[in-house]
DNA sequence: CTAATACTTGACTAATTTACTTGGTTTATT
DNA sequence: AATAAACCAAGTAAATTAGTCAAGTATTAG
């Protein structure tokens, strides 16, 4: 399990599209533009996630993507594995012959840990994360925006 | 906080140096032999190991690096980030203004994620993890050398 | 004191990954 | 048919990683 900002693209575009996606389906250029990604570079995530089946997408006029699975069903740990190349952290292949007797050291350790980070992120979802983002933060630019909408109507 | 094969090298280092410097210092040519990590990118990282106060050099003949504090007390987030380049995961700088009044929903998330994570890998220490090695693992092998030392005896 | 050992510093390099660009092709809606 | 979107492929610049090289400085055993 690594954690790069490749994987923070990915899981941030996860959420943009969880929250935006409660109808319709959302365009990649919607969320490039939201999050200032790179079209090009998000539709690469977008290939990943879709072939490990988290979204789906809708061609033609009117499309865009959807989430294939309900929001709590998604954790954060398969949104970054989606889209990170999975590295072999040994040396000797896992085959636990890489030196003088003292067998991947390296391997126990970091498998084990990282193990544990996975199983953390596992236990989060999209939808806790979008709990909290939408009690914390959004919300309140939301009710903003629906303030603006009224001043423009009542004046 | 990010989590690449770098932050593993350091951890993986540490946890060597924990294992074998119960009395004297250890060299960093025989952790580089050990865990097969080139000699001079752990000279890089012992500095950055150093600076942040983890590790003690001791110069001379027979000198090494040493721990400077218990193994309780080294966490695995702290040696992370000893290595790691700090990353502005913001687009704005952490101002806020990063797109059409739509302030850095990457930043508030991913912020909020890294703490958990941070906070995760605060709560385990070098410690920790060599309990857990020495019982998983390590045992076994000295088992198996006592073993040996035993059947050499009685042949 | 001096030689061996070991850490220090800095510059440099190859390989890899990241993030992005360009330029297409399909597909489905209007 | 025109358009808007996903989908695809190749290439690229910048950053990071991992490692190399070389010329130091500090320490201490002998």
């Amino acid at each position: 399990m690594r954690l790069t900002t490749k994987g923070r693209y990915a899981v941030t575009a996860m959420l943009d599209l969880a929250f935006h996606s409660e109808k319709n389906p959302v365009t990649l250029t919607d969320i490039a533009t939201r999050q200032t990604i790179s079209l090009s570079y998000l539709e690469q995530l977008f290939a990943r996630l879709r072939k490990s089946g988290m979204v789906k997408g809708v061609r033609g006029p009117g499309g865009g993507y959807k989430l294939s699975r309900e929001v709590e069903n998604i954790n954060i740990a398969d949104i970054i594995e989606a889209v990170d190349e999975p590295v072999d952290s040994t040396k000797c292949g896992g085959k636990g012959d890489c030196q003088d007797g003292q067998p991947c050291l390296t391997h126990d350790l970091w498998m084990g840990l990282s193990d544990q980070i996975r199983n953390y992120l596992k236990g989060i979802s999209l939808g806790d994360l979008l709990d909290r983002e939408e009690i914390n933060n959004v919300s309140q630019r939301q009710d903003k925006k629906v303030e603006h909408v009224m001043n423009i109507k009542s004046a």
